[in-house]
DNA sequence: ATTAATTGTCATCGATCGACGACATTGTAT
DNA sequence: ATACAATGTCGTCGATCGATGACAATTAAT
């Protein structure tokens, strides 16, 4: 499945919850949030904290994964041609710190 | 790659962007946010909204998926045994509304 | 129909968000 | 060294979050 809006997320965190058998409290407690909060994600809450989120899907056992190998956006395009090299490059000197 | 925590989302926005070329200031625009709010996602904010999030990664051109045959959560397992079944069943039976 | 479980609604409240602008810092190029 | 771009810091402020608890609504089972 992928996911592209709030909504999404919301239909796979209650989809998953179901599958496994857990009701809203019981993923509450596991996830420690508020049921209330529960209720609201699986609404598709927009300005759920990236935190909450992560740590439902965590304890329901969902594995979070972005495609590596993906082309540039459909609106907006780049500013096209030769800044795949300079980003490249850029990239690479790796402007801000980064242990490395 | 794959992601667990904000830091890992902001680490993979931070990789994107720099791999398109990207200043904060230019993903800021394009996402609708504020470079502040890149500042900070890239710092890994663990309370960040999650559709800004969403919007960021769509605009980066990172499809995220979610595996759908993930087995059952390491730390406070399921009730166990019997439990699959009844939640096929429950689940089955779609409890509250939904169109089908 | 009754009961119990699950889900949804509502109001409250301290905490935090995200946008904005000004400024400081860092890195790069010349 | 100078200049410029990118990044990071700081403070302000209206808006929203997320927890809590009480209550209503829905569903399934008997």
């Amino acid at each position: 499945m992928r996911l592209r809006t709030a909504t999404d997320v919301g239909a796979a965190i209650r989809g998953r919850r179901r599958a496994l058998g857990l009701d809203q409290k019981g993923l509450a407690k596991r996830a420690g949030v508020s049921r209330q909060w529960v209720i609201d994600i699986e609404r598709g809450k927009p300005r759920a904290a990236l935190r909450l989120v992560l740590r439902a899907l965590e304890v329901l056992g969902v594995v979070l994964r972005i495609d590596e190998s993906a082309p540039a956006p459909s609106s907006h395009p780049l500013p096209s041609g030769a800044i795949d090299l300079d980003a490249v490059l850029k990239a690479h000197r790796e402007p801000r710190g980064k242990r490395t």
